[in-house]
DNA sequence: CAGATGTCAGAAATACTGATATGG
DNA sequence: CCCATATCAGTAGTTCTGACATCT
């Protein structure tokens, strides 16, 4: 039984499917990550900071669906690393807006090649339209899913 | 920045949603599994042996994409708690092939039901054609996915 | 006051790595 | 010999839960 087979009549289930189609692209990158030293967490961390600078510890949280304190380990060893760096007082609030430094974006750029390599590939079955369309449909379901409380409260 | 909402223009990533649409449907199960005591994984594998009995440990960890190791332990738990059986000598080979008790069946029917309900709820925006084809486009790109080494070697 | 945030701590579940032994 | 399986052990990363303080 490998692990694209089926198991009983689980492949017609929609969910389950979703799962390993998740569990796929998520070994897929942790395949490709690992030779530039980072976890897909840390991945995920660095690309919302590379689209939404500034973002504070439970923003990067709840974008990388991880809770607010494994967030928080995620960035001190990004921070050790000389990867991002975060002010010492709060300019607003309690938020610590997070920056990339330009080794964090040098790093970012090419784990984020890598990582468009593998979906590119995970998605070439389908046509550009097609992907856009599971995109949009994947939206949808999540819109219709009964909320639970975030991870990262 | 809500659960649902996008992050800079990660919405645009296929892989992104997928992750999306797949935490969504995991918390929402772990919502309606957690008055049953099941987690997740736990009712992965009551739904396994209900639809394959027999399975072995390992092949449990590949469906339920864990390893085997923490397969083990969630067969162990739910065998402490009367739900299945394992032999005590193995018939062939290595492998001991489990069964649900009665009472694993009841405990499975009262937790696929109301997992059921919440992927019907999720996938409702979709008809069942439009259902169909997000699952096959989903399951081609899985066998389109560079292949990584079972996480239950 | 409520709400969001950052932080800390302990317990639990899970993953990773390596190793050993058994059976086909 | 090769491979899959079951099992054990140690380490690490993650989650869960609860708690507290700070700021809007």
């Amino acid at each position: 039984m490998s692990q694209e087979e089926t198991v009983g009549e689980l492949g017609q289930s929609v969910g389950y499917v979703l799962k390993q189609a998740q569990a796929a692209l998520h070994s897929a990158m942790d395949v490709v990550l690992r030779p530039l030293e980072l976890s897909v967490a840390q991945y995920a961390c660095l690309e919302l900071l590379g689209r939404s600078p500034g973002l504070s510890n439970s923003e990067l949280a709840r974008g990388a669906f991880v809770t607010r304190q494994s967030m928080n380990l995620v960035l001190r060893g990004l921070q050790d690393r000389g990867l991002l760096t975060r002010p010492e007082q709060a300019p607003h609030g309690r938020a610590l807006p997070t920056q990339l430094t330009s080794t964090g974006q040098e790093k970012l750029h090419a784990a984020s090649v890598a990582v468009r390599a593998v979906e590119r590939q995970m998605f070439s079955p389908l046509s550009a339209e097609e992907q856009r369309r599971l995109c949009d449909d994947l939206a949808v379901c999540v819109a219709a899913t009964p909320a639970a409380k975030s991870k990262s409260q």
